[in-house]
This record gives structure tokens, C-alpha cells and sequence, in this order.
DNA sequence: TCATTTCGCTTGCATTGTGCAAGTAAACGG
DNA sequence: CCGTTTACTTGCACAATGCAAGCGAAATGA
């Protein structure tokens, strides 16, 4: 179960989901997470969106919070900071997938790969299994 | 296709929707739409999550711009307007009802019915057609 | 016919969110 | 030591949002 810092406007689930990641940055930091393969601040801020520091911070905090991810620090070198999606993170994927397979769909200088679209198209299912185990199809 | 008001910050297919629908009220706007069977001004402002009249009104403007959505004066009362999703917009059914789930699933006080949840369940390619023709599980 | 209500907004103003540039503490690395 | 890296924080300007009130055109009611 998810936290959420303030009471939320209604529990439709819609909503729910719209409190927590309903802004321009919070799925793209998940994106870089959990498609990605990012994992450090530095590298979260480096995404090609460009966020800023400022709210790249307050975003991670409150994915910490409202327990979408968790962070640990890498025992080798003390100040960096690893974070990872949790299994209600993780539960996003699907979400994930269904923006990318429209914005594919309606942009037409998508940057998707075709291979995504057809994946998609083949089998879904399979893809969801795929991408959760961190394989993603048009990369590598 | 969709067209955008400004230059994506990038055209990653899941930036891509964001640019559009990356705010704390359009997705709700487009459930209304969809799922609750509304189509006035007067009825989104009347959504329990209580849309300012302004921001609405913005809203269904950069729905109406980037072709997610179009309108028309009914013919009886000319005051009035409704609104209906296009192709385009339509096609989000899908983000939509990823989103419930997980909303549902994930937070502990959720209104989703729990019909809604089975029929996912049971046949998620089932529920998505029930749906885009105007039926959703739990209510009626 | 004429005041009242309805509808889809618009305006003004205060609060909050966001971007940009710069700075900082702790911890490495040589 | 001393410069660099990492994960932030701070300050400031500007944009987005919420809230309350108003507004014009069209319909409705007496």
C-alpha cells in the first residue's frame, strides 16, 4: 500500500495515481529506473528532459515517501546513492508501457523503437514479463 | 497524430504523453469523458476533485489544440457545448484503465469497484472493448 | 416582455510550483 | 593535502494553480 503525504481530492484510483505522479517529471524518473537502467541522481538529472536539481530532489523524496522506491547507499563509495523502484514502483510498468505505445502511436517524430511497437503488438503480455526483467526491445 | 503547442523536451514516447497530460488534471478531464459520461463544462467542474473554472477552461483548450478532443454547440441550446474524445484521445483508454488498477490495488481506501478489478483480471483485452463502448464494470 | 437563471467562460489576486544558476558538505582519488 | 565527484541546497525570477467574483449571451419563467 501507498502513502500519500497530503489527503487526496477523491480515492477514485485515477486520482490516486494523479496525486503522486500526476507532473512532468515523476514517470520520467521512473522511466529512466525501470527502462533505462539509471539508478544515481547524477544520472537522473543527465536525462536528455533535463530536470533540475531542485526538483529532481524533491521528487525522489517523495517517491521515498510515498514508498514507490527506496534508496541505499553503495558500500564502495559512501556518497552515492543508489535508488531502486519497489514492488508498488515496479507496478507501474504497465502505465509505463501503455503512455509509451500511445505517444509512439500519435507522435510522429517518435523517437520509440519499431521493435517496441511491434513487441507490443505481438504480445503484450510478453512484453510486460520482458521489460520487468529488465530486457527492453529496439535497445541493445 | 497529435499536435503539440510548444517543442517536446524530447520525443520519448512516454515524455511525449507528459508534455500533453503530465498535470494533476487532464487525465481526469479525459475519465470524465470516458468513463463517467460527461461532456459539459458545468459537469467537469462538478467532478468531486473540484476543478478550478479556470484551469478547466485552459484545459479544454490544450485538449481541443493538440486534437485529443473536439467540440459542438448543441443544436437545441446554443449556450451549451459538448465535448467528445477523438481517435486520438480515445486511444488513452488504455493509460486510463492501467492507472486505476494500479490505483486501486495500491491504495488501501480506493473506490474502485471490486468488478472493476476482476473483470482486469479476468480478460483486461474484454474489459478495454466493454469500455470503449460506454460500459464500465461496477457501475449499474 | 422583462427579470431571472443557466452556461461557459474570464479576471484579479494570492499562493504554490518550476527553472536556472550558483553554492555546499562529505567523501573519494592521487 | 588538494582538486574532483556526488548528492544535494539556496536564492531568485517566472509560470502554474486555487479561490472568489464577475460577465455576456442565450434560454427560461411569470
Amino acid at each position: 500500500m501507498v502513502k500519500l503525504s497530503s489527503r487526496p481530492r477523491s480515492h477514485c484510483p485515477i486520482n490516486f495515481g494523479l496525486e503522486i505522479f500526476g507532473d512532468r517529471w515523476t514517470l520520467l524518473i521512473l522511466r529512466d529506473l525501470m527502462i533505462n537502467g539509471k539508478s544515481s541522481f547524477k544520472e537522473f538529472q543527465a536525462a536528455e528532459e533535463g530536470i533540475s536539481s531542485n526538483t529532481l530532489a524533491e521528487r525522489l523524496d517523495r517517491l521515498l515517501q510515498t514508498g514507490l522506491i527506496v534508496s541505499e547507499r553503495v558500500a564502495a563509495d559512501t556518497r552515492q546513492i543508489r535508488y531502486r523502484p519497489t514492488p508498488s514502483g515496479a507496478a507501474l510498468l504497465p502505465v509505463l508501457v501503455e503512455m509509451a505505445y500511445w505517444g509512439a502511436k500519435h507522435d510522429s517524430e517518435t523517437a520509440a523503437p519499431e521493435a517496441f511497437v511491434q513487441a507490443y503488438k505481438q504480445d503484450r503480455a510478453g512484453l510486460l514479463t520482458a521489460m520487468a526483467d529488465g530486457s527492453v526491445p529496439g535497445k541493445n
